[in-house]
DNA sequence: CTTTAACTGTTAACATGCTAAACAATATGC
DNA sequence: GCATATTGTTTAGCATGTTAACAGTTAAAG
């Protein structure tokens, strides 16, 4: 059990469309429920794994930089020390996860992936982007790449200049 | 009061960036900044008007398609009719929203913008696209023309052959 | 016509995922 | 050495959704 329970929510508010011209026009409105659509799907892939998002970008951070403090997990995704917690308690108590005591500071407790964690990782990447290319199958190759070029230009103006 | 309450989440999970090679390629991963930043911007600037973005929508709905009937609404907003009441509640309790009762089906009460309802949307709807100009400055007319284009692109294949 | 089923809006109970506040253990700066 | 800050944690609470049950009303079946 756990894999169908009621997906109570994250982003799965509006998967209709509503029937307005007017936000027709807005480019964040079309961001927005593109975003919706392919983040159903995105969390329909890693529902095998078991792994919701929140749950997978934090394995992702953890996988890509071992050795990381909770305290910067956190801040990298946006949510409390508090409340990441039960995220890295899950992770380690599915093996995936491992929390070290730090060689010199006795505070902090350093997330290290398993092998295990690391496949599991690697593995529900490449499903993700597998999923990906069918999902924007509408799109041509050269399409998908302008459309990744406009998308990385925006985030660099403003994760950059924060 | 009312407008810094804490903002306890919707889409603000994510507002750093998670420094991934592997992630960056992805155009799902993208859009997600993308629109975690645009969307960030959006409740901003209808916090001035004490409207979070489901009951915008909400407000824009019954707005642009007066008459509707809440079971009609919730199944548009992807939200159960259960759900809806408190917000129609909150809308009615502004007067920007009536319920009507339905001419023949004694069931169904009708909904209806108030004037003072119109009246905010159309602002809060210009607000939104003003900040957008100015949110999107880093991309030319030209780009921004491409970038809606394709994002209409995938919605027109996901939301019509649902 | 009568009975049965379906639909509408609503409430109540509960789940989820976060925050905020407090805490103990540890580290740092003067 | 002592005040202050940091780390991970627990606890309580809130926001926002769901599901289940309901009363009133309508439509369908017999």
């Amino acid at each position: 059990m756990a894999a169908k329970r009621a997906q109570t929510f994250d982003e799965q508010a509006e998967p209709l469309a509503l029937p307005s011209a007017a936000l027709d026009g807005l480019i964040g409105y079309n961001l927005k429920r593109a975003y919706i659509h392919i983040n159903a799907d995105f969390r329909r892939t890693l529902e095998a794994d078991d792994l919701p998002p929140r749950v997978f970008s934090a394995l992702s951070l953890i996988a890509e930089n071992p050795g990381m403090k909770q305290t910067d997990v956190a801040r990298l995704l946006g949510i409390e020390r508090s409340g990441l917690v039960a995220i890295v308690d899950g992770l380690e108590a599915r093996g995936l996860v491992e929390r070290r005591p730090h060689p010199t500071d006795r505070r902090i407790q350093e997330l290290q992936p398993t092998q295990e964690g690391q496949a599991i990782y690697r593995r529900a990447l490449e499903a993700v982007a597998e999923h990906e290319v069918s999902f924007l199958s509408m799109l041509s190759d050269k399409e998908q790449e302008t459309l990744l070029g406009l998308l990385r230009k925006i985030r660099q103006h403003l994760e950059d200049a924060g």
